[in-house]
DNA sequence: TCTGTGTTGTAATGTTATAACGTATCGGAT
DNA sequence: ATCCGATACGTTATAACATTACAACACAGA
């Protein structure tokens, strides 16, 4: 059944392109829904992780949802800019910066692997629509 | 029934300073119920917020569970080391890293309101016990 | 006292994620 | 061709995390 998980990687992908702010693995499992009524939460959590694997999708910690990447293979670590207001997710790379992160907690003894960077906010769009109320 | 907020506020804290790694909101309410067995989850959401709050401790946004503060009032983004060996936490302020990152993401015009910032790796102590296997 | 406002208690529910176990498929060794 | 092992997949159940909704109460000010 190798062929499924790639359909389906395909799919989720098709999926959360249709959109642009981030979706929930459990909004994700109701689209698939439509077409397959017996779609099950572990197959979807199977494809996210196979496409967290490919670095095709980012996982948003502080909203428990996804998004597709873009930039990939530039720099491992992406910057994540959340608009609390539309819920568009921008992505940076900015190795730089991770670099110092790094190195600043190393200077601590710690060995940093993995980092999780994501800003809230609002974008450049929500800012513009000044509301004089 | 306004003291039996801070109480509990207190008895959270000190639960979560007993153990050194970060507690899930489930786990204080498991400490909780062992000296009332009625506890709700609700009601520790509510007391993890009134914390959060007056900043006495951080959301690990990565692993859905909490940490006592310490440094506040120093910088109000905290930058959290997260040994995925022990499950030890540093915190870290960084304010030029923070303000660097803002600024980044200004320039596209994104307004920064709140910053995750959480870097997952091996804290010294886990990394100095070197496993030559 | 009455009443509006805010806090707390309680039950129910909603949302996110994983465990556990069985089955299908495929490629290679015999 | 058949057996075997590895891997992906399906299915059910359950664990873990979080919120909603509303009733009950407490207290300040009219």
């Amino acid at each position: 059944m190798a062929k499924r998980g790639e359909y389906l990687q395909a799919e989720v992908l098709k999926i959360m392109q249709r959109r642009a702010e981030p979706l929930s693995a459990y909004g994700i499992l109701d689209e698939l829904r439509k077409s397959d009524a017996r779609m099950a939460p572990t197959t979807v959590y199977r494809v996210l992780a196979a496409l967290k694997e490919h670095k095709r999708i980012h996982r948003l910690e502080s909203l428990n949802a996804y998004v597709v990447s873009h930039c990939e293979g530039e720099d491992d670590t992406a910057i994540l800019s959340i608009c609390d207001d539309c819920g568009a997710v921008e992505e940076k790379a900015a190795p730089d910066l991770v670099k110092d992160l790094s190195s600043m907690l190393e200077k601590g003894g710690f060995s940093a692997q993995r980092h999780v960077i994501e800003v809230h906010g609002t974008c450049g769009a929500c800012g513009d629509e000044e509301d004089p109320t």
